[in-house]
DNA sequence: TTATTAATGCAATTAAGTTGCAATAATACG
DNA sequence: CGTATTATTGCAACTTAATTGCATTAATAA
């Protein structure tokens, strides 16, 4: 099952790595108009998952973000700080800020996700 | 629009009451399995919310969480604690926890979400 | 006891995402 | 370079959670 190089998947890696924060399905969608299927996005966002070059996250509004993996560990995804959602101009973001709590005894921890909305710097 | 007391109603308060935490329409939906219709159970709860005696959730499974209002002031829902989410039993309880965190310069707070998945006392 | 209209049930719709399948096109290999 | 293999794509259809339209039912005010 080798991977190819197809101009969809470029595509969408450009538009990943120019954006520098996590993008929803429908935000590239609306980048590449047209250009490529619905579910050729999907496929393409979800195909880098699995290859470990990207991780989703579901956002405090239902929907998934992809964002290219920097400080991720092999299946091993960093997600310990804060993720900002604009209201403005949508855009997703990992903040510095961490996010840190004690479980209550006797509790086992899975995972966790927190979320902030509001007004970026530049929509504010 | 004055409100009506209606046994679907009634029934999907006293679940409410009794859980002491948040459920999802599905759960109730299990509940009462055949009582009431589904879009009944999902328009009692809205209700709930529109009349401030319910508040919901958005969880990190992208499914809603109805839970009573006990320190909610009018229209302003106390959120700013972790919210637990167990994968064994599914209940969603609110933490003592405290979500704190201070936004980078410039940027305007809407609302913050925090989840915690993994295992209650009982589940662990 | 009746009239008013909120609430319900059922079917249909929306929104986000996934799946099946035949057609297309990267790429490995002779 | 030409061909075979099979990953990828596009389109239609499906899934899940939730909402909406509308005719019918039933609280409750009179």
């Amino acid at each position: 099952m080798n991977r190819r190089n197809t101009p969809a998947k470029k595509m969408i890696m450009e538009l990943l790595q120019a954006a520098n924060s996590a993008l929803s399905q429908e935000r590239i969608e609306a980048e590449v108009k047209g250009v490529m299927d619905r579910v050729t996005i999907y496929r393409v966002l979800n195909r880098f998952c699995e290859d470990g070059v990207t991780h989703k996250i579901l956002a405090d509004d239902g929907k998934f973000y992809f964002a290219l993996c920097h400080s991720c560990e092999e299946h091993n995804h960093a997600h310990d700080h804060f993720h900002f959602r604009c209201l403005g101009c949508e855009k997703v973001e990992c903040l510095q800020e961490q996010v840190t709590f004690t479980l209550p005894d006797g509790y086992r921890l899975q995972n966790s996700s927190s979320w902030i909305t509001g007004y970026c710097k530049s929509c504010a």
